[in-house]
DNA sequence: CAGTCGATTCACT
DNA sequence: GTGAATCGACTGA
């Protein structure tokens, strides 16, 4: 018997601290997406810690840029970037306003709405795939830069929410190497997974892409 | 202002 | 396992 999760939202000192310390203590955690059509909600499984201007693998490394902006601002908001020219990934804003930092939502397993997901995400074989990496998690839940700076503290309505659901024990959460990250920032173990969890994604080591050949 | 490449995903061999 | 897709932010000249 498990208790039901709780709807009760995640105050904004939640994220006001450290996205290591943040950042395992997501998992469980649910995403609600408020869309036009409905509502989905998301179980957390998978997230990454980004350290702001002292971590080499986060955006903020080389200081505040028009596209970092909100990571430098208030706890609690959504980081939407858009990357390779076709994906959206979603993060949420650490540490007090002024430090940047914030933890990326990787995967989790999406347990209301999944009819409004499927459409969106046509290559899902099955619906533990529908959310399992970050962009996936992303076009799922139709977040794009139109929800940059969101507020997941705001009220019941809001675009994005974050409530408490129901945390995991630190026994059961895993870590490792962050997936995709280059160089130095690629060494520390800021990964975090809900171990055996069907919906985290596959690790990949950062692979530089390769030049035109001459 | 041109060059480079990304906190990825998908199709294909 | 390998390579393409696709665009915009950032870098350095």
């Amino acid at each position: 018997m498990t208790a039901a999760p709780d709807h009760t939202p995640l105050p904004r000192d939640f994220f006001e601290r450290s996205p290591l310390d943040v950042a395992p203590d997501l998992l469980g955690r649910l995403v609600v997406r408020n869309t036009p059509d409905g509502p989905l909600t998301l179980r957390l499984t998978e997230v990454e810690a980004y350290a702001g201007e002292m971590d080499p693998g986060s955006h903020a490394y080389r200081g505040r840029t028009p596209r970092n902006d909100v990571m430098f601002g208030p706890a609690g908001h959504a980081y939407v970037y858009f990357t390779y020219g076709m994906w959206h990934c979603l993060n949420v804003v650490c540490f007090p306003e002024g430090h940047a930092g914030g933890v990326l939502l990787r995967a989790g397993e999406i347990t209301e709405g999944t009819a409004l997901a499927r459409p969106r995400r046509t290559t899902a074989r099955h619906d533990r795939e529908l959310a399992k990496g970050p962009a996936r998690l992303a076009t799922a839940l139709d977040v794009d830069r139109e929800l940059n700076g969101a507020d997941f503290c705001a009220g019941p309505h809001a675009p994005l929410r974050l409530l408490t659901g129901a945390p995991v024990a630190s026994r059961d959460v895993s870590t490792g190497p962050r997936t995709g990250v280059a160089g130095e920032g690629g060494v520390h173990p800021w990964r975090f997974w809900i171990a055996g969890d069907a919906t985290v994604s596959p690790y990949r080591p950062h692979t530089p892409r390769r030049r035109n050949r001459t």
